[in-house]
DNA sequence: AGCATAGGTATACACCGTAAGCCTGTCAAC
DNA sequence: GTTGACAGGCTTACGGTGTATACCTATGCT
């Protein structure tokens, strides 16, 4: 007979123990899924076959639920090999940490509505990695500091459009002009009123379909060369 | 007896007609006041002193109230002039989209998880705006879009790393080693195993007064000045 | 005068986060 | 063994949310 360990008394097929790891690796799924909106309490719980308030036995709120799941998404940063010229790690740094959002672009939802920082010893790893990479280059902290956030920024933002297409992208891409204009007929009082005139639109009309064509990967190395470009040249000057 | 407009039979301090303009000027009041969860239906309503259902009579549901706050945001865009090199229009235009979107930080998280396109004509013509101008440097349509994207994503980026302080800026800024642990004690058993450990993150706790102190103004010119130098560049090849 | 309708209200339902309390299986100390 | 603490499930309940449905009334047109 092998050392008991835990609960197998009634030798069955025993759900598994809750842990804050499993609550943690279902809500996320639930986001990528379904998004965040779809994450509630009771719709994690019943995705880990137990009752809403069982989760709070490993999570102290909903607040703390979230805060693991940003940090269980940086967690998943492949950090590059650091045993090259500087900026060739930043490069690759740039662009996993593009990748990561893009597996999770909720998570981008996540941070701008919560606006807190993070507090989690593996969340800070690829932010160290970061600062420490920029710091090869030369600068002091301070202008790290400011290239983090330059670069953090883009990265954050191109991802948000890309993903979030609020300008008109995707979506709109597939309109014609009727469309567009009965997309605007939400109350159905103003539809004649205010049709969306496209002639007074010509640049948006014109640049439509490269809105949706337009490759992403190639847009994303577009603006990070330039930028990249700019604070070696920067940096070299320092050094 | 002056011609009566509407309900002035009763000569009282009557309240003024319910309006979508009104309903949705006070929803973006409330969302920039207490932030995106403090917009409710009843809330809104009661800011406008009717019952919640009444608002249904002029907007469709909420998405379609926030679809409003979004256009409503955008109308307060203040057009630069034109008549000048397009390089320097489109910096005053893109320090121009910034300023609103500090003044309503949390339309970011409203985009951010809506993901949804805008649709409006006035919210539009900022982008047509923006698309117009880049046209100006002698880019064809394709290139055009992907330096809106790139610099759109930049701007908006930045904005939400300067108003979100999600990588520890602003609060953690004010640790000390002993707090930085004492946050993490979040839940009462692993606050022994869990420190901090401040020696694994050195870059961070060197650039721990920088991510305070940074001065947001001075970040965002040296981010921008790097992306325009480039597409300036690049444009003067192409002309 | 009569009547349609715009625009307010009241009620109700399903879902949300979570406080409070209960119940049971496990385990350490005696 | 027996006992007691307690970790970790469950149940119930409360006040919030968006909104479907129905109702009411004052306005304005015929």
């Amino acid at each position: 007979m092998p050392a008991r360990t835990r609960t197998d008394t009634a030798a069955a097929p025993i759900k598994e123990r809750l842990s804050r790891e499993r609550i943690v690796d279902a809500a996320l799924a639930i986001m990528d899924a379904e998004g965040l909106d779809a994450v509630s309490m009771r719709r994690v719980a019943r995705e880990v076959g137990v009752e809403a308030m069982s989760l709070y036995h490993h999570v102290r709120d909903k607040e703390d639920l979230l805060d693991g799941v940003c940090a269980r998404v940086m967690r998943d940063f492949r950090f590059p090999p650091e045993d090259r010229p500087w900026i060739d790690v930043a490069r690759d740094g740039a662009r996993e940490w593009r990748r990561v959002l893009r597996e999770h672009p909720n998570v981008i939802a996540l941070w701008a509505d919560r606006q807190r920082p993070m507090t989690d010893l593996e969340a800070l790893m690829p932010m160290e990695f970061a600062l420490r990479v920029i710091s090869r280059s030369g600068m002091d902290a301070r202008e790290g500091v400011q290239v983090f956030n330059v670069i953090g920024g883009f990265i954050m933002g191109v991802v948000m459009m890309e993903v979030g297409a609020m300008f008109s992208a995707g979506t709109t891409s597939t309109m014609k002009a009727p469309d567009l204009t009965a997309v605007h007929a939400k109350m159905p009082d103003d539809s004649v009123a205010q049709l969306l005139p496209l002639d007074r639109l010509p640049c948006i009309v014109e640049a439509l379909p490269h809105l949706a064509e337009c490759d992403p990967d190639e847009q994303f190395e577009f603006g990070l060369d330039l930028l990249l470009a700019g604070i070696e040249a920067r940096a070299a000057g320092r050094g």
